[in-house]
RNA sequence: GGCGCCGUAGCCAAGUGGUAAGGCAGAGGUCUGCAAAACCUCGAUUCGGCGGUUCGAAUCCGCCCGGCGCCUCCA
């Protein structure tokens, strides 16, 4: 099975084949910690979470890198008006940032640079591209000569001429020039660094450098931490679409000027999230955060199934009602687990096609996410499986205890890609007192059933139902779930 | 204005030349003391519209309609 990725840098699906084999680097653009990011940020990080899981899935050793950006106008910003330092600033977020991820399941990345521990390798190849001639210094700032490169332009295909007049610029805006962007001799320079401003003094921003002090620009700030964690070249760089033009595309013009060498090989961008059908985003204020989902009651490997649930490179519409049909599919996924572990086995149990189901399962599974993380596809393939082996299980009594096992290592072996299933069953982990009591009532239950007294039965059954607990009677004797 | 993406059932969503996956919701049935879960059956003669290419098109081409993104804040 090959596995592909539509890379951004050629528009075409190819084979993906690691620099070194048998290991990948991967470097995803992390958040910027002013704020704690939106439900829209979170499906780029998911989907980063994806791509790193399904690695380690197919065997890689994976080097996982998300940066943290941690000095910027924002940060600088929110801080001068907290009155406090940029590092007590934007500590809480980043703390806040790592809580979500946690809440989301997501996969502990190998490291999380900041930007402002990585500073002396930023100026390094500031000082480089200095030298190389491919950025020039103006006042105390440095920008990067985007006349110097011919390649610029070679991820977006952004015609040139067009970003030259700020097209996309109301002419309100144009006029309000951010006094980083003067010295530029050209439109399209973009700053590696830039001077120290009586704001950045204020919040501790500054560092010094052979061009005087200030702090970097932002597009460096990436090329300078993927680089240090993975090398000069790596496999792997991906991020939100927005970020194609003009933060990639710089990444790549500073990184390969420095280095004269190929930056990173497979570019995967992810497309927006939207909300009644516009982008979500924190300048349009039409955004939703994971906590403001978790006050209203849902639940987090929900958000994670809808948020994982669309390829990638297709927009994806949030909607509650979305959210709720999430809810419902994992719910289905979840009852099939349960149906799973419960279900009796026997030594002399007539073989089935359970195995072979559970097999099949696992090769459409992989060849979906082979396709270019098809995830949709490979959902098609799980609800396949869920369906043929529901049915295999509602007609049959004690199964084969391999085949029964060869199920269940088929779906725990799924849910390490997905990892939606052993989140879910986190959030229903119920304590130890609560669990002995269903099972008390249970089984009074049990007793009032067996003597036929079906409104004692009923009654108990409404009073576990009030704590939140759901019964079921199956062949195989009662079960219980958190409703 | 430039570049690019999208439009598939009530909703979500795969499928990019060979005759429409999957999920949610809905209807009927089976099972059940009743439920729940589960299973079975039903739903697009059709893929925004109109033309064209082809033996054959949701898939390729053209035009049109509608929606969205990027064009130096942005996941």
């Amino acid at each position: 099975m090959a596995l592909t990725f539509y890379n951004t840098l050629t528009r075409r699906q190819e084979p993906f084949e690691p620099l070194k084999p048998g290991r990948v680097g991967m470097y995803g653009c992390g958040p910027t910690v002013y704020q704690l990011p939106h439900l829209g940020n979170y499906r780029s990080f998911l989907f980063f979470d994806l791509v790193h899981r399904y690695l380690v899935w197919k065997g890689y050793t994976v080097d996982a890198v998300m940066n943290l950006t941690d000095v910027d106008d924002k940060t600088i910003n929110g801080a001068l008006a907290a009155g406090i330092s940029l590092a007590d600033y934007t500590a809480p977020v980043a703390q806040a940032f790592f809580e979500d991820l946690r809440t989301l399941g997501v996969r502990e990345a190998s490291v999380y640079p900041r930007a402002t521990e990585r500073i002396p390798q930023m100026i390094e190849l500031i000082g480089t591209l200095l030298e190389r001639g491919h950025a020039y210094e103006v006042g105390g700032s440095v920008y990067f000569d985007v006349a110097s490169w011919p390649e610029y332009g070679k991820l977006s295909r952004v015609d040139l001429a067009a970003v030259r007049e700020g097209a996309g610029l109301q002419e309100r805006e144009r006029q309000a020039v951010d006094p980083d962007e003067l010295g530029k001799r050209d439109p399209r320079d973009f700053a590696l660094w830039k001077a120290a401003k009586p704001a950045d003094r204020a919040v501790g921003a500054v560092w010094s450098t052979p061009w005087g002090e200030g702090r970097p620009g932002w597009h460096i700030e990436c090329s300078a931490m993927g680089m240090a964690e993975l090398g000069e070249t790596f496999d792997i760089h991906l991020g939100g679409e927005d970020l194609i033009f003009p933060h990639h595309e710089d990444e790549i013009a500073q990184s390969e000027a420095a280095t004269g060498k190929p930056f990173v090989r497979y570019w995967l961008h992810v497309k927006h999230l939207v909300i009644d059908g516009e982008k979500m985003s924190k300048s349009l204020g039409n955004f939703v955060t994971l906590r403001d989902l978790l006050e209203e009651g849902h639940s987090p490997a929900a958000i994670r199934y809808l948020l994982l649930g669309a390829h990638h490179r297709k927009e994806l519409n949030f909607t509650r009602a979305g959210l709720a049909d999430a809810r419902e599919a994992l719910r289905r996924l979840q009852d099939f687990e349960a149906t799973l572990a419960h279900h009796p086995a026997a030594e002399d149990a007539a073989p089935t096609r359970l195995g072979e189901v559970a097999a099949r399962a696992l090769a459409e599974f992989e060849a979906a996410m082979d396709d270019d993380l098809n995830v949709a596809a490979a959902l098609a393939a799980l609800f396949t499986f869920v369906r043929e082996s529901n049915s295999v299980l509602h007609s049959a009594g004690p199964l084969r205890a391999e085949e029964l096992a060869a199920a269940r290592r088929s779906l725990e072996r799924i849910d390490e890609v997905l990892g939606v299933l052993r989140l879910a069953r986190e959030s229903a982990r119920v304590g130890e007192d609560l669990a002995a009591w269903v099972e008390e009532r249970i089984e009074a239950r049990q007793a009032a059933r067996a003597r036929r007294d079906f409104q004692a039965a009923d009654a108990i059954r409404a009073e576990l139902a009030a704590a939140g607990i759901v019964v079921e009677d199956t062949p195989h004797g009662p079960r219980w779930k958190r409703a």
